[in-house]
DNA sequence: GTTATTTGACCAATC
DNA sequence: AGATTGGTCAAATAA
C-alpha cells in the first residue's frame, strides 16, 4: 500500500521531482514518462522514491542540477536567449541549434550574467512583485517576457558578444561552481540578498510548483515566491518586504573580475557580487532591459513595486563584473542574462552549494551544454518578430493607457492560423515589473525550435529532443 | 558534524 | 460553517 501511494506520489509530483534520472536523457523522454505515468527505468529511483515518499528528492547528482534549475534555466535561457538572439542578435551564430544543452550550463551561464537582472530583483524584492500569467501559458509567460524583452530592449548588440559572453558564460560556469563557493553560507541570489528556501508547493492556478524564499539576513522579513515552469522559466516571482540590511557584499571572487561575475552563482545567482551589477545594470539604461528580460523570463513577471529598495546599494554600484556579462550575453538582449539570471538565481541559489558538487561531477556534461549555449544566441529576426516562449510574435502597435505611463506594445502570434495574441506593459516604474497579457491559444506548434535553437520549451515538451 | 534542501503536515485565510 | 488553498513549520535527508 505505501509503496502504491508513493509511488503515486512520485507521479503526482511531476513538478517538484522531477526525474531523477541520472541519466537524464533528453527532458522530453522524462516528460513522455511522466505522462506515462510510468515512470522511465531511469526512473528506477522514481521508484525508490515511491517507497520512500518522503525523500524523493530529486538527487541532483552530477546528472543534473536539480532540475528545476537546469531544466529550467535551459528552457528560460533557450528561451530568452533566442529572444534575444533574434531581436538583438543577427543571424549570427546558432552554434547549435540544439536548445537542449544550453540548458543548465547556459543557464548558470546566463544565470551568472543574469546577475544583473538582480539588481532588478532587488528591487523588487523591496516591494511586492506580482506576476501576472496565465496560469496556462507557459509559453506565453515565456513568450512574454521574450516579447518584452526584444520590445524592451531593442538595442541590439552585436551577437558576437552575445555568443562570446555565452561562452565565457560557460567557461565561468564551469569554474563557477568551484568558484562559487558561493554563496557560501547563505546563498546569494541574483539581487544579492541571500535566501533561504524554506517551503515548495504546488498551487492550484499554476501548473509549476512555488518555491517560498526567505531572507537569511535575521532581521529581514522579506521573503519571495517563485513559481518556475518545468522549463525552468519563472512563470512568477513574488516579493514581499523590505529589505532592512543592505545586500550582502559578495565575496570577491578573485580570479578573474569576469569571472567573478557571472561565475560565481553557478545558476545560482548567487554572486553576491552580481547583485550590485545588477543593480547598477538597473540603474543603467541597460538596466531596464534586464529587467524587463528577468520578466520575461519569468514567465510573466508582473512587478508591482511598492517601495523602492531600500538599500540597493547594489543598485549602486554593482554592475561592474556583470555586466561583461551582460555585454556578451546580454549585450543584445540583456535580457537573456537577466531572464535566464533570474531563473537561475532564485532556484538556483539555495542549490548552488549542492550543484558544486554536483556541478563538478557534472561539469563535464555540463561543459558541453555550455559551450553549446552559444546558440542560443543566435537568432536574429526582425525586430516585430520574437520568439518568445518558442512562438513567434510580431509587434503590431504600441499605445500609453491611460492608467500606465509605459506604453504598452502588442503582439500578434506570426503564424497565420494562430489568433493568439498579448500585450505587454510595464507594471511601475520598475523596468522589470511587468504585466503581459495573453489572448487565445496558440493552433500550432511553435515554429521556434526549427527557427531557433532555442527550444527551451520545446525541448521540454518535445520530443525529446536530446540531441 | 554542520548546513541547506526537500517534503509532508499543520495552521490560517479566503471563498 | 465547511471546504479549499496558500503559507509556514519542522523532521528527514543529503551534500
Amino acid at each position: 500500500m505505501e509503496i502504491k501511494e508513493a509511488e503515486r506520489i512520485a507521479i503526482a509530483k511531476p513538478v517538484p521531482s522531477r526525474p531523477t534520472c541520472s541519466t537524464f536523457g533528453p527532458f522530453s523522454e522524462l516528460l513522455a514518462g511522466a505522462i506515462n505515468a510510468s515512470p522511465p527505468n531511469v526512473c528506477s529511483e522514481a521508484a525508490v522514491v515511491a517507497i520512500k515518499p518522503k525523500t524523493v528528492r530529486f538527487k541532483p547528482m552530477a546528472n543534473r542540477a536539480p532540475p528545476d534549475q537546469a531544466e529550467l534555466s535551459r528552457t528560460a535561457i533557450s528561451n530568452s536567449s533566442d529572444k534575444v538572439l533574434k531581436s538583438d542578435c543577427k543571424p549570427t551564430v546558432v552554434y547549435k541549434p540544439l536548445a537542449k544543452l544550453v540548458s543548465k550550463s547556459t543557464v548558470s551561464l546566463l544565470a551568472n550574467m543574469g546577475n544583473f537582472n538582480t539588481c532588478h530583483q532587488h528591487t523588487q524584492q523591496s516591494v511586492e512583485a506580482r506576476v501576472q500569467h496565465p496560469s496556462q501559458d507557459k509559453h506565453n509567460l515565456r513568450s512574454q517576457s521574450s516579447s518584452n524583452l526584444n520590445q524592451i530592449m531593442p538595442a541590439v548588440k552585436e551577437t558576437d558578444q552575445t555568443i562570446e559572453s555565452s561562452k565565457m558564460a560557460s567557461q565561468n560556469l564551469e569554474e563557477d561552481p568551484k568558484n562559487i563557493p558561493a554563496a557560501a553560507g547563505d546563498r546569494p541570489s541574483y539581487d544579492g540578498y541571500n535566501w533561504r528556501k524554506y517551503g515548495q508547493k504546488q498551487v492550484k492556478g499554476s501548473e509549476y510548483p512555488r518555491s517560498y524564499y526567505k531572507c537569511t539576513h535575521p532581521n529581514c522579513p522579506v521573503k519571495k515566491k517563485v513559481e518556475r515552469s518545468f522549463d525552468g522559466q519563472i512563470a512568477e516571482i513574488v516579493y514581499k518586504g523590505e529589505h532592512n540590511h543592505p545586500k550582502p557584499q559578495p565575496p570577491k571572487r578573485s580570479s578573474s573580475g569576469t569571472q567573478g561575475i557571472g561565475l560565481v552563482s553557478d545558476g545560482t545567482g548567487q554572486d553576491t557580487n552580481n547583485p550590485g551589477w545588477n543593480n547598477h545594470l538597473n540603474e543603467s539604461s541597460e538596466g531596464r532591459v534586464e529587467n524587463q528580460n528577468e520578466v520575461g523570463l519569468l514567465a510573466h513577471s508582473t512587478y508591482q513595486a511598492k517601495a523602492p529598495p531600500p538599500y540597493d546599494p547594489i543598485a549602486t554600484g554593482a554592475n561592474t563584473a556583470g555586466f561583461r556579462i551582460s555585454d556578451n550575453s546580454c549585450g543584445l538582449s540583456g535580457e537573456c542574462d537577466n531572464g535566464r539570471k533570474l531563473l537561475e538565481g532564485e532556484d538556483d541559489e539555495p542549490r548552488n552549494k549542492r550543484r558544486k558538487s554536483e556541478n563538478q561531477s557534472n561539469e563535464a556534461s555540463v561543459l558541453d551544454e555550455s559551450i553549446q549555449e552559444p546558440r542560443i544566441v543566435v537568432q536574429n529576426s526582425t525586430d516585430s518578430e520574437i520568439l518568445s516562449d518558442g512562438f513567434r510574435w510580431r509587434k503590431y502597435g504600441q499605445k500609453v493607457v491611460k492608467g500606465n505611463p509605459y506604453p504598452r506594445s502588442y503582439y500578434r502570434c506570426t503564424n497565420l492560423k494562430c489568433n493568439m495574441r498579448k500585450h505587454v506593459e510595464q507594471a511601475s516604474d520598475d523596468p522589470r515589473a511587468y504585466i503581459t497579457t495573453y489572448e487565445g491559444k496558440h493552433n500550432h506548434e511553435m515554429p521556434l525550435r526549427s527557427t531557433n535553437p532555442v527550444a527551451s520549451e520545446p525541448d521540454s515538451l518535445a520530443p525529446a529532443s536530446k540531441e
